[in-house]
DNA sequence: TGTACATCAGTGAACGCGCGTTCACTGATGTAC
DNA sequence: TGTACATCAGTGAACGCGCGTTCACTGATGTAC
């Protein structure tokens, strides 16, 4: 741990974020169940106290943390999706490809990021949740991938309906097993071979 | 929290199996994350060190509670099993809706089950963790299953390959996400019946 | 059958720790006049 | 331009807590003779 900062004024200036960017950091490197606020508090160099004229309770600024990093999924998926524009099938199936790589990238280079927003958030069963399937982004991007590949009929018609809820459920699967170490690295790109295949995707 | 139990003999008995007892039943009601020794030592009516007469640390517990949980979702899966007995295609894809179907029930009877055997578990990195793939007897049962299925004709061919790590990734995922609310319960039924049409699983 | 003794299961007090949260406060800021 | 004052961001000490673990101990047990 770092010696907590020292600041020159007084006031601090922007206590809020920098509160949650320290968060999210320590949330980074120990895990949202081992953050403290104490520690935040110390990291950004102020009385641990300070942190309440922003987030009512500890479970707050963990609240906070989920959401933004909620958004920060979905902004990685979609600097993803930028890289692969075109409008036919191919296209389509590279995106379908990155789209899948991107979220379990982005878990391997934070898994403790993706404990948090998937996981048990252990110490706080009030986070609040979104239901993928109506409120996010990262679902949204699946389905117009999907629509993409079923419009250039890179997909085989009767799975359209069972698309989203396969592609989701496979790729969060294989990822989470990943990362707590229950199947081998190279299982991902396995599982992005077979459900392509098993959707009919690219095959001609 | 029930008040302590109070001993009538001076030795216990048996108390490595009561801490792992207890151990487990608090960890069903407040999760692996939440254990404490002290009250696990308490709701068994020993002094908190005693335990370390059994158990090195309170990780080891943990590791314990784990190792049998393991064991008790592939005793599940047996027995979903055993209710579909028979040697044709019918069978083999009633058996692979049962394996489905009691992973996502076992996990959904005890989420903090589910959670601690595959899931961050938080405080102890060092619980020892099983690939899957090598050495769980819930994996096997996966595997007959779906060799049950590619013989009796019941599996597209071109699959076979990837049915295990797609069946079980699309199966954990989907468990995963709606144990922790990011989908609604009845998606695992769809999810289900998309594996089964993706994988060609009882098409005529 | 009786006794000495080794064994070891379980005790209880203590260690040092870090935590979330509260509270009365003080210091800096900027605005109204 | 200067001053009074309201505002509120940040302080620091304290609260009460439960935790994992250690340690010297004591009580029960069973075995060897």
């Amino acid at each position: 741990m770092a010696m907590p900062k020292v600041r020159e004024t007084y006031h601090h200036g922007d206590l809020e974020s920098a509160l949650l960017d320290a968060a999210t950091k320590m949330v980074g490197a120990d895990g949202a169940e081992h953050l403290s606020l104490r520690a935040v508090a110390a990291e950004v160099g102020v009385s641990p106290s300070a942190a309440y004229h922003y987030y009512q309770e500890k479970d707050s600024l963990i609240s906070c943390v989920g959401a933004r990093l909620f958004e920060e999924l979905a902004d990685f998926q979609e600097q993803a999706l930028l890289k692969v524009p075109g409008k036919g099938a191919r296209a389509a199936r590279a995106r379908f490809r990155a789209l899948g790589r991107a979220y379990f990238e982005w878990a391997s280079m934070e898994p403790n990021f993706f404990r948090l927003i998937f996981g048990c958030y252990c110490s706080a069963d009030e986070v609040e949740v979104e239901v993928l399937r109506d409120n996010s982004r990262a679902w949204r991007l699946l389905q117009t991938c999907l629509e993409d590949l079923y419009r250039t009929g890179g997909l085989i018609p009767a799975l359209r309906p069972y698309a989203e809820i396969l592609t989701w459920s496979a790729v969060h699967g294989a990822t989470a097993l990943i990362i707590e170490g229950h199947l081998p690295k190279d299982s991902f790109e396995s599982l992005l071979d077979g459900l392509e295949r098993s959707l009919g995707i690219g095959i001609k």
